[in-house]
DNA sequence: TAGATTGTTAATCGATTAACAATC
DNA sequence: TAGATTGTTAATCGATTAACAATC
């Protein structure tokens, strides 16, 4: 097995052939190649043995890989092969829905702590979990060996939020708000920010009426 | 102004520089170098120039850009300068939270219009919204003149409702189901699948009493 | 065996960054 | 004017793709 700089652009793509996987797996499909998975996703095969070749060799010449074990092995290289604990800042319509939701890379990661500020909702619960209030936010996260650390408050807060993360000891940040974050070097931040996906969204709309964006004018 | 071809990349930063061009116009802040901007995001100044200069002039020499205009030129080329309505189908935790929001890019883009198939949901409301039967969802999308819509039902449905998006008439679709949906080549597919920004956190996480994955061997 | 498909190297393509003249 | 900063070209870096020997 070797081991070299792996892009961040492969390891995202990772989840996404674990996704097709389980995917294959519940129909019963034993076999896929590089070649079937890359028209299910719009993606170069050779892109796929590529990016799977950085962490091993998975595949067999001629026949393509075998899906539960390369889901397996897609597993132990995102180290979701084991129970992971989350913490969760912000008890409001989307903390909700991601704490109902809760099954996360088939139950190894699980929202297992939910803080919130404000007190009318300290104490209510949320599909069997308890929210608490943020003070205890660095007393839980020791507790519970949390590394990674969820926020769904809005946007002005999200920065405090990150910073008691940051503070408990937390390596990892989803950050769902509207909004820039910075954190330490040695945690790792990503964003689940839909208003870029759907203002994004919004430029590649071409209206009748209008001069195509397309067109090459120098 | 010019017009080549604009890469990916580019349109989706788009958005981030509109959010601290906002964060800086709410702070009263009137100008502000590619530099200064850079340091924010932890992005290189030159990129910052380059991506805006695809589309026009906005700065100034010795000076830098103007918040406001830019916040306003950036507007533009999003094409989120106008009203848009949008969509959503599914009206479960995450449905709700998406529509409890409801203020995306300074109210320009709205959701509204709702949908669902469960009959408990339907004739609920969420914030004025009426969740209307998914049989309405060609004829509502007609008369809203609606050309995107987001889709937030469990997984196995959601194949399900791009197609009905796509025969309605839809030209951009914001998938929130951890799962591959395929459109039509002239329909755009965004995914807010935040499941791939979890497990890959996870990739990141460098526990104790593990070999670092940093180590580069042959 | 013949056909299929991997793992991997080399070639290509595209995106990021450095550098700098123009100019506020 | 001197200092700052843009817009843009050229250089660099990295990621994607093509090609193919190895082999199931």
């Amino acid at each position: 097995m070797k081991q070299a700089k792996i892009s961040e652009a492969v390891v995202k793509r990772l989840p996404v052939y674990l996704q097709v996987l389980n995917e294959l797996q519940f129909r019963d499909i034993l076999t896929i190649s590089s070649q079937a998975l890359g028209m299910k996703l719009d993606l170069n095969p050779a892109q796929i043995r590529k990016d799977l070749a950085y962490f091993g060799e998975f595949g067999r010449k001629g026949i393509g890989y075998d899906v539960a074990y390369l889901s397996e092995k897609i597993r132990e290289i995102l180290k979701v092969d084991r129970k992971i604990n989350v913490a969760l800042v912000g008890a409001g319509n989307l903390g909700h829905a991601l704490c109902n939701y809760n099954r996360y890379s088939k139950d190894s990661m699980k929202i297992t702590a939910v803080f919130d500020t404000n007190p009318t909702k300290i104490d209510t619960k949320i599909n069997h979990l308890l929210v608490l209030p943020i003070t205890e936010l660095k007393h839980k996260i020791n507790e519970q060996d949390i590394k990674i650390g969820i926020i769904t408050v809005p946007a002005p807060e999200a920065q405090k939020v990150a910073n008691q993360f940051v503070e408990a000891g937390v390596k990892g940040i989803l950050n769902f708000a509207p909004t820039v974050i910075r954190v330490p070097e040695e945690v790792r931040i990503h964003h689940a920010d839909f208003t870029k996906e759907l203002l994004s969204l919004a430029y590649y709309l071409h209206r009748e009426g209008e001069e195509s964006d397309e067109s090459i004018v120098d």
